[in-house]
DNA sequence: AAAAAATAAGTCGCATGTGATATAATTTAG
DNA sequence: CTAAATTATATCACATGCGACTTATTTTTT
């Protein structure tokens, strides 16, 4: 292939992967209107539902979802107006700030458990497809 | 694998393939920066080049790239404004546009030319797995 | 042919993502 | 111990994406 076949919209990786998210999110948007929450909102909000009752700085969030300060901030910000969770100053450090769900963030969780059930019909992939692409995406995630 | 399993991965690839192109953008930002290019500008003058001389309506571009005229519209014009492509009033439907490119938009092809391998060098997949993700990912973009 | 439906493009408001930069607090070097 | 470097968070400007809506034009119905 040379490089002019390279360029070739249908050659490039990188746009099926764009699109695919593009259209992923879309789909999950009317099932998270239902809870007030948009795809990154749900993201955090994944997060938080695991560590329970516990707290976590914005840069331990941020590593988990390969995202920064400069989107968390105000997203974080949005997530405290509805109520989900809590913001505090950390004690010990006082550059860090302390993130934990509120009750309402908790009870939310019950409401979002058919979520992953409705997206995993409408993907519709074979456990060894899912298997592979999971393993790819991480290569290209931890890529550099 | 049992289902609840199978669920769980299931799941756990939204998160992904949203992380892997968040980060494959990141990645392209400095490339396309030389070019005065957005990844998705970047996009849209990989379907422009394609055409070559030609036209095609905002319409027809959107179903290439599954892109609406929300965010086409404003895209175009600053495409307009860099100078790379010239957009009319269509003589036979003056509802539709026909979008070209100039001069200063083809000599960017050149410019172009090595950004490809730069990112598959980077992205680093075999052409086996290159073929299988890009199944996979258009079974998504095409699900309904 | 006139009314109604459909279509193409544009606009608006909102929520991301990102690079760059700022600020305050903590750690490290000398 | 103090100056310098690092770190955690926030802010800013900009460019998407998206749902909802508007406008202008074309097509379809009746």
């Amino acid at each position: 292939m040379d490089n002019q076949e390279k360029l070739k919209l249908q050659n490039q990786l990188c746009f099926p992967l764009y699109s695919a998210t593009n259209k992923l999110i879309r789909d999950y948007g009317p099932l998270l209107k239902e809870l007030d929450l948009t795809y990154t909102q749900y993201i955090v909000m994944l997060v938080l539902w695991e560590i329970g009752d516990g707290t976590i700085s914005e840069k331990e969030l941020g590593n988990k979802i390969f995202l920064k300060s400069n989107t968390l901030a105000p997203l974080l910000a949005k997530l405290k107006d509805k109520g989900y969770i809590e913001i505090k100053k950390n004690n010990s450090d006082h550059r860090q700030i302390d993130i934990k769900l509120t009750t309402k963030g908790i009870e939310l969780k019950d409401k979002a458990k058919s979520i992953p059930l409705t997206m995993a019909e409408k993907i519709n992939l074979s456990s060894e497809e899912a298997l592979f692409l999971y393993n790819i995406l991480y290569r290209i995630i931890n890529n550099d």
